[in-house]
DNA sequence: CAAAAGTAAATAAACGTTTACTTATTAAAT
DNA sequence: ATTTAATAAGTAAACGTTTATTTACTTTTG
């Protein structure tokens, strides 16, 4: 029996994960892909079901998992508030500034329908990835360290805006000068970090 | 010579934006328009260059510019930081509460390269719209009311979380309670005032 | 009746997917 | 050790469908 070319399957996905961050989702076709990738249209259909299976576990497997497993790196949920936030935004620009396309593919992820489905599926399934942070703030906010509002709100408070700064980050690439750096970054994050503590007086 | 029949013109940019709402970008075709708006597809090309300068002019017309007139509604750069603030977030939150497709379609203008480029253009030539907010956080800064960053980076951290509370908003209409509603955007929105403030001792 | 608005049907290209076939590899048989 | 048979991996070319856009024609108005 002949073996499977590994080769191949990391070209279909390097290759599909460049069109989408270079191109567009939009401009992913199955022929295309199979094309750059130098293999035959088949070659995919023997490791995804169909167009839509292929860019649901893209997705998952180069987008959500290598994102989560990133953002957590260092991070423990034992850590003071500041330096475990601090830490994750940190470790969101540094993997995003590295990882454009995954960052063009999560925004994609937000707007699709079919991406938006599996990345909500996949956020309750792999639930645990995110855990340690749930716990993080649930201890914080336990502790009267910051304000009681719930999860999501937090979440939203705490991580909305560095997404918001690493999409300015690549903005600025086209332009004259970068105003986005890792100092910027940890000034705005001690920002965020003002608005949810509660002061202990 | 025969007048143009205003209801088709209409009928192409709603049955257009209900399309791009409930089945998404991706499923927006010239012909499956035409049929559902109850034209011919030659009609769309009398206003319309080609698909492109129907998304784009779509965009800008449906998606920016009620959004940005619903955001400065009963703003005034002479407010107070946290009244003006405030009210740009429940504009925000009210605005897109009652326009979901309009949501859907500003998400789509982030991650598609068509448009993102479209609103990236807009954004300079129409910069009027957002100038009363560029002008009123200048304004507070110089008088050291708030935290000296870039106008780009106060625009991240003071409006970044309310976007996503509304992604919250909309994602909690499929289950069983809605944690996100005005009191809670209020509290969220003191949060985010609160971090960028400078305390005057 | 001039002329733009509008239509139905057709165009070529691109789409996702499949068919019919070849190649490479292993395990069993010699 | 060599040959053979089985079989999945892989390919080139095609499938029918849908795509954006156009052609050739009709309708409606000033």
């Amino acid at each position: 029996m002949r073996p499977k070319n590994i080769e191949k399957e990391e070209a279909i996905r390097t290759t599909a994960m460049r069109i989408i961050a270079e191109e567009g989702l939009e401009n992913l076709s199955m022929q295309k892909l199979a094309k750059e990738a130098n293999i035959s249209p088949r070659t995919i259909y023997l490791k995804y079901e169909n167009k839509e299976d292929l860019l649901v576990k893209l997705f998952i497997d180069e987008v959500i998992g290598s994102y989560e497993a990133a953002v957590l790196q260092d991070f423990n949920e034992a850590m003071g508030f500041a330096e475990g936030v601090q830490k994750i935004w940190l470790n969101v620009f540094h993997y995003f500034v590295a990882n454009r396309s995954a960052f063009v593919l999560m925004q994609y992820g937000k707007s699709s329908p079919l991406l938006n489905q599996s990345f909500q599926e996949k956020n309750i399934k792999e639930g645990q990835f995110f855990a340690p942070v749930h716990r993080f703030l649930k201890r914080h906010t336990q502790e009267g360290m910051i304000v009681n509002l719930p999860f999501e709100v937090q979440r939203a408070l705490l991580f909305a805006p560095v997404l918001e700064l690493v999409n300015e980050y690549f903005e600025h690439l086209n332009r004259p000068q970068q105003i986005i750096n890792e100092e910027r970054i940890i000034q705005s994050c001690q920002s965020v970090i003002k608005g949810m503590r509660i002061p202990n007086d």
